[in-house]
Order: C-alpha cells, then sequence, then structure tokens
DNA sequence: GGATCAATTTGGTATAACCAAAACTGGCGG
DNA sequence: CCGCCAGTTTTGGTTATACCAAATTGATCC
C-alpha cells in the first residue's frame, strides 16, 4: 500500500475533502456533485485541480462521471472496488498463466463454498439450488441459455454464503473469464455434460457430504479448464 | 462492468496508446515517460490532456507518478491490483460489517489453504510451517515480534498454493485489517494462546487430516475475531 | 574524475477563453 | 394546471499561455 506516491499535490486536499464528506454522508449515493466552478470558489483553487481531484475520485470509484455530466456521488459497494481493479487485471491475464492463476483461485473459493453449502445450506438454499439446476437442465439445448443458466447456478453457492463481498467476486470471476467461455465451442452434448456435473455436486450436497460436493466441484471446473485448454492451447 | 463510462473523451486515446504501449513491451518496466511537452507534440493535444491521461495511467497501476519526478512505467503485479482498490477497500471497512465480511472470506480462503496444505504439502512446505512456527514461539514473550511472526506462520498458507495470487490477497487481508490488529492489547499470556492455536494447525496437518486442521484454523480465527470484538463491540 | 553551480527542462498550478452539450426558463397551447 | 418547445444560461471538455519551484542537465573548476 502506498496512499502517499504523491503528497504536496494541491488536489489531494480536494480529494481527501470530498472523500470525508461522502464518507461522513454531508454526501449521499445520487447526489450530483457542485459545479467545477463552485469547487473552485469554495476550496479556492484553479477549475485545473477541482478537475483533476474530480478525475482522482472517478477512478476511484466513488464518483461516476459521464462526459457532460455532472458527476453523481457512488457510494461504493464491492462492485466498485471490483470495477477499479478490472482494468489492471486486464493486463494481468495478458501474462503467461494469468488466466490459469485466476481460474485456480475459483476454484479453491468455490470449493469452499461447496462445502460450505454441503455443511449448513438452509431449506431455502436447497430449493434455489434445485431451480437454478432445473432452468439449467431446460437449456441443455439452447446454448446461449444454458450458459446464462450455468453461471446463474454457480451463482448461488456465492449468494449462499450471505456475505456480499462473495457475490462480487463472482462477478469478477464471471466478467474476467467470460472471454476465455465465450468462446469456447458450444454444443448441447457439451452442455448436458456440464449438467450432470452441476447435478452431481447437488446431490453431493443433498447428501450433506462436503468432501463429495467438493470433488464434484473440482472435477466439473477441472474439465471446464481441460476444455480450455483444448481450445487456447497453453495459456 | 463498465469500463465506459466516458466516452469521446481525448484522454481516452492517449491512455489507450500508453496502455498498448506498455503491453507490448515498447515502455518496459521502469522506464520514464515522455515528458509531458514530448507527449503533447506527440499526440497533437494540449498539456491538460496528455495530464489528464496520465494521471488515469497512475491511478491504474501502470505508471507511478511521484511529484515532480518523471512517471516511471510499472508492469503491473497482482499487488498493483490490490493498490487500486485499496482506496475503496477503506470506504468499504467503515461500513456497518464490512470488516466482519471481509474477514470471513478471509477464514473461508485459509480454511481452504489449511486443507490444501494438509492434503499435499510437501516436505519443504512443511519444514517452511515448521520454522515460521518455531519462530513465532520464540517470540511469545516480544508481542512486536510476535506479531510479525505471526503474520509470517499465516502467510506460509498463501505460499503453499504456489499460486502468487494468493500471496497477494495475504498482503491485502494483512494491511486492510492491520488497523484492527494493531491498536488491541497484546499480551504474552494471549501470544501463548495463539501459539498454541498455530501449534494445533501444524499437528493437524502434519497427521494430514484436512478437517481437523481447517477446525483447528477456525477455531483460532473465530477467536481472534471474539478478541476484535471484544476491543471494538460491534462492526 | 568528481564535486559545484548556473542554465535548462519539467511537473504543478493559475487564468482566460471557446465550444458544444446539458440544464434551466419562460411562454405558448392544450 | 400541465406538457411541450425554443431560447438562454450553465457547465463540462479542451486549448493556449504563463509562472513558479523543483529536478535534471551540463559546463566549469578543482
Amino acid at each position: 500500500m502506498k496512499t502517499g506516491t504523491r503528497s504536496g499535490r494541491a488536489a489531494d486536499q480536494i480529494i481527501q475533502a470530498l472523500e470525508d464528506r461522502i464518507r461522513a454522508g454531508r454526501l449521499v449515493d445520487g447526489d450530483p456533485l457542485p459545479s467545477e466552478r463552485e469547487l473552485m470558489e469554495e476550496f479556492d483553487i484553479s477549475r485545473t485541480v477541482v478537475r483533476e481531484a474530480v478525475q482522482a475520485l472517478s477512478n476511484k470509484g466513488l464518483i461516476e462521471a459521464r462526459p457532460r455530466f455532472r458527476p453523481v456521488v457512488r457510494k461504493p459497494g464491492f462492485d466498485t472496488a471490483i470495477d477499479t481493479v478490472s482494468g489492471v487485471v486486464g493486463h494481468l491475464l495478458d501474462q503467461p498463466g494469468g488466466v490459469r492463476n485466476l481460474f485456480e483461485t475459483r476454484i479453491m473459493v468455490e470449493a469452499a463454498l461447496v462445502r460450505q453449502a454441503a455443511r449448513d445450506a438452509t431449506r431455502d438454499d436447497i430449493s434455489a439450488l434445485k431451480y437454478a439446476l432445473d432452468e439449467n437442465r431446460m437449456a441443455i439445448n439452447d446454448s446461449e441459455l444454458f450458459y446464462l443458466t450455468d453461471t446463474r447456478f454457480h451463482s448461488v453457492f456465492f449468494d449462499i454464503s450471505r456475505n456480499p463481498v462473495l457475490p462480487a467476486i463472482q462477478r469478477a470471476y464471471t466478467t474476467w473469464l467470460a472471454p476465455q467461455w465465450r468462446r469456447m465451442p458450444r454444443l448441447p452434448d457439451r452442455n448436458r455434460r456440464n449438467y450432470e456435473a452441476h447435478s452431481a455436486i447437488f446431490d453431493a450436497i443433498l447428501m450433506r457430504d462436503p468432501d463429495a460436493a467438493e470433488e464434484a466441484l473440482r472435477d466439473h471446473l477441472a474439465e471446464a479448464w481441460a476444455q480450455v485448454q483444448a481450445t487456447f492451447g497453453d495459456i
């Protein structure tokens, strides 16, 4: 962490002030920021600096600045956090082994989640899973829809945790790994195989067997990875 | 994900161009960026826009811009990614339950890691763990040093994964949660208790018992959390 | 060759001005 | 009273210029 790469810059003061104002709730989600000319009067600085500050806050994800529109305050959520890294992650995935490393962490996290689900999924969680699984089965012949329901099935595990961080992480995974996914051949045959894998995971959870659930999940994702490799070669 | 909150902005073009140049290796790690005045000639734009682009790249973590110094190209690593989120995460931890949510994911991840360690830690991994554990024991009476060796012990698990993403994540955890730890009372008594917890985890790994290892880890972290709550109240 | 100091370059900031798009205003018609 | 439309004002995006202080460079002198 090196928040202080730069010090002594005038903009930092404004950034801090506005940041505090958001944190304290004096500027709430959805509020438009004061106009640049107002801010420059209020803080007695040039518009140059104001714009610099606004841009910084925008990059941090604290405000949303569409061109030619008044910047809007956005109290950050975990999704915002994900957004701010996306740029860098793009570069990271370019590096050799980048995708593999990311996917591996996904396997790890999701393995932990299915274990957890097997341990303490509630009745409602189970129905949610069952519903997602059924939707998935019914989409076997529609590859586009299958992809969607597939994602949805997996996302149930992230929701079960009741921890808002995890759904955000799942969105990150699907977004960042989507480029690989989307370009893979998708056939009903393959869909069926994936559905069966989902079904196996579900069964293991029904049986309250964490080990079996984890193994089924790992098999499933390992196969998915094998497919990726078959399509793209080693990456 | 909405990378394109703004479109039609002149700076975006420069950002993209420089980003590509880094990706392609025409600008390598450590290189200084051309001066602002050079860039404005090269791209035929005003210095304002150049500075805007530079700032954006700086926020993305692709270049390091200390004030009054020439910006330096930084090929991003996973650490860079962590840095870029740090700002937002600060706000998130402020929100009620923020710390709790983050800590919970840490428990989850680390539980998965100790399982993995119990399953397939190599001889070298085990010695690394043993070494860290011994260092930890010898620091019981020096709370400052204990904190350090404590962190080090835990970090071994993140290293065992042989996945560069995870050590970065561990650094993120320790950095973000440090404000809580640092302000907690630290006594040799407490240290000893924590050491024993570490020891229990280690033993379970020696026995190649994932379930026991996970349980020991969870107990350990749950207790740590209880300490946090005792100190700060519900957060 | 290495230390020293002046000249130059460069980043940080301030002003002023212009344009085009958004936001506001007031009047008109229903 | 409300909705719609045109004209005016405000506002963000961009350019250009200038000034300062710190960093860099280069010539100079030991």
